[in-house]
RNA sequence: GGCGCGGUAGCUCAGCUGGUUAGAGCGAUCGACUCAUAAUCGAUAGGUCGGGAGUUCAAGUCUCCCCCACGCCA
């Protein structure tokens, strides 16, 4: 039995993903761990919240929450959604927790020990006011290039040109529009990611089998200008991880606290911890520890292609840093980026559908199904409601649904709630099983490469290669003269839908139990064997006509939701 | 401006280490069927594979230049 740790990239506490983001990592992780579980491997599917960091902060000002229990609810809400899309995480955990303390603490004790932190005095902006350090993008003030009045301290919106908050005119702070600003010297940690240039390197060098999106993104990064550069990996805010060394405190570092990005990674493996907790009696470090167990564990990453350098670089900095036997990362799957109508997905600007608001309209498996047999694998992909309805209606409710239903109801109509015995396999059936068979193997080779459209495709090929077997067997016909022989056309059916739910349930969970349901199968096992797997259900055997699975979109409603969503959320 | 990823049938995309008439799904057209959610199945559709040059017996598939879209960084 295979091992397989699998992450999804951890969504900000700050407010609803979007369906851009939920495909971006956590929707073909969820595929990927489902069909690992499928094949009665042993997985450990973790995600989080990433809680800390100024845009926390702000939020929970602007909601009039202290930040631990605007994290707390929004957490909730998270968790919540993940569960209507059917997210089947083994622990969805928080980055603010003990276990994330404990560990970042740890890692950046380690990383001292090993000479690769070093202290850098700098100058940043304080407001007094706020009574805080700000950093550079909450800093307003009037752009020297274009005079545009709004230009943020790290770069002006309206020309595009990259600013120091210092080049800003008449600056004041973006949170209360305070002028009192004054430049204050303080210290802080940076990690040496420079020397561990050379180890980053041979290591990424040795994965040739990951998408070429991320070795491209890496390797700009590792030889960008003067190569990887060192990272500030501390901050001066109030709510994040106190700077700790490991188990001491760290002289001059008083009141500090890591930086969002040294801390998030770290949460993949806190997480873990969070899970053994939870469960009771769970020991995390077989998953994580190569010299604990973790030396047989396929580890694989999802993530949008925003987050590959801190995954490819940065936290593997940290880790082999730290000089301990922790489990890097061996696939790493990385997304493009999800378009909507024309234009992008965006958080900031309310634009787009957001989680919440798809589960209004539909249940998850539209959504799942849309999503990854279109997921942006190889470059951007569009949204549009159009190809939503024609997506949906033709390969859910046309191809997969109606296929339950002209089978279930056929077999009732002429033999009842009960599958009918009778008949031999003759030519038909044996190509439809050649072609199953080799179906079967192209599709659990595509899903074990992470081929999410690839399977996609093969899935749905599987679907109909049943209508096809249907339609030239034509069991409506032959009933006419041989009735044994429309029994075994029909009992054939029945198996295939029970095939198909089982095929399907990683992509499209919740319909795929009530395939099982409606087909009275309690248990079931991946199939290898096509002709196995036809045969499974025989004469005798119960079953019920299950609902319509799929209502198709209609284009009233398409018409409705793209006119509701043409605007920004407020 | 630098870098990255792309530019293949109306649309969305496959095409690995170069090799028979360039593929799939959707849409469109025509036909078949009537069990089914007016669903299904079959056939057809001729795209100078962004443009140009080169390497080769042979190039979407390699090299160079250019154009376009997108993204990242400065």
């Amino acid at each position: 039995m295979q091992r397989h740790l699998i992450t999804s990239a951890i969504p900000y506490i700050n407010g609803i993903k979007h369906l851009g983001n939920l495909i971006g990592s956590q929707l073909p992780a969820d595929l990927y761990a489902r069909y690992q579980r499928a094949r009665g491997n042993e997985v450990l599917f973790l995600c989080a919240t990433d809680e800390h960091g100024t845009p926390a902060e702000l939020a929970a000002a602007k909601a009039g929450m202290p930040i631990f229990e605007y994290c707390t609810e929004m957490h909730a809400i998270q968790s919540k959604i993940a569960k209507g899309f059917s997210l089947s995480f083994d622990h969805f955990g928080r980055s603010s927790s003990q276990q994330n303390h404990k560990l970042t603490q740890h890692f950046a004790g380690r990383l001292a020990d090993e000479g690769l932190i070093r202290e850098v005095v700098e100058q940043q902006i304080y407001s007094n006011a706020d009574g805080r350090f700000l950093p550079d993008r909450y800093i307003e003030g009037t752009c020297p290039n274009c005079g545009y009045d709004k230009a943020r301290g790290d770069q002006c919106e309206n020309c595009t040109k990259q600013l120091d908050p210092t080049d800003l005119m008449e600056p004041r702070s973006a949170i209360s529009g305070s002028k009192d600003l004054e430049v204050r010297e303080t210290k802080h940690l940076y990690l040496r990611q420079s020397h561990l240039k050379g180890e980053l390197e041979k290591w990424i060098d040795s994965k040739f089998d990951w998408p070429i999106l991320t070795t491209s993104i890496a390797k700009k990064w590792l030889h960008d200008g003067d190569g990887l550069k060192d990272r500030g990996i501390t901050r001066d805010l109030d709510w994040g991880i106190p700077v700790r060394r490991g188990d001491t405190d760290w002289q001059g570092m008083e009141g500090k606290v890591f930086y969002v990005w040294f801390d998030a990674p770290i949460e993949y493996i806190a997480c873990a911890g969070e899970w053994a907790e939870a469960k009771g009696g769970e020991d995390w470090e077989r998953w994580w520890r190569t010299d604990k167990g973790a030396d047989d564990v396929s580890y694989t990453q999802f993530m949008g292609k925003d987050n590959v350098p801190f995954h490819t670089l940065s936290f593997p900095a940290t880790i082999l840093g730290s000089n301990e036997p922790w489990k890097l990362v061996d696939h790493l799957k990385s997304f493009n980026y999800l378009n909507y109508e024309g234009g992008q997905f965006s958080t900031s600007q309310g634009r787009g559908v957001f989680m919440d608001q798809a589960l209004d309209l539909l249940p998850a498996d539209y959504w799942r199904w849309w999503l990854l047999s279109n997921c942006p694998e190889t470059s951007d992909t569009e949204f549009t409601w159009e190809f939503f309805q024609q997506g949906v209606n033709k390969d859910l409710a046309d191809v997969l649904g109606n296929f339950a239903s002209r089978v279930t109801k056929f077999c009732r109509t002429k033999f009842g709630e009960t599958i009918p015995n009778g008949g031999e396999f003759g030519e038909q059936e044996e190509a439809l099983i050649l072609n199953l068979d080799e179906r079967l193997k192209n599709y659990t080779d595509f899903m074990d490469a992470k081929e999410v459209r690839k399977s996609a495709q093969e899935l749905r090929a599987i679907w109909v290669a049943g209508n096809e077997y249907l339609q030239t067997a034509a069991p409506w016909s032959t009933i006419k003269e041989n009735e044994a022989q429309a029994a075994m056309q029909i009992r054939l059916g029945l198996n295939l839908i029970a095939l198909y739910a089982v095929l399907s349930a990683p992509f499209i969970p919740d319909a795929a139990a009530k395939l099982l349901e409606a087909m009275q199968l309690s248990e079931t096992t991946w199939p290898t064997d096509a002709r196995l797997a036809i045969t499974l259900l025989t004469g005798g055997h119960r079953f019920t006509v299950p609902d319509n699975l799929f209502t198709k979109v209609t284009d009233e409603q398409r018409e409705e939701w793209k006119a509701k969503f043409s605007g920004t959320r407020d």
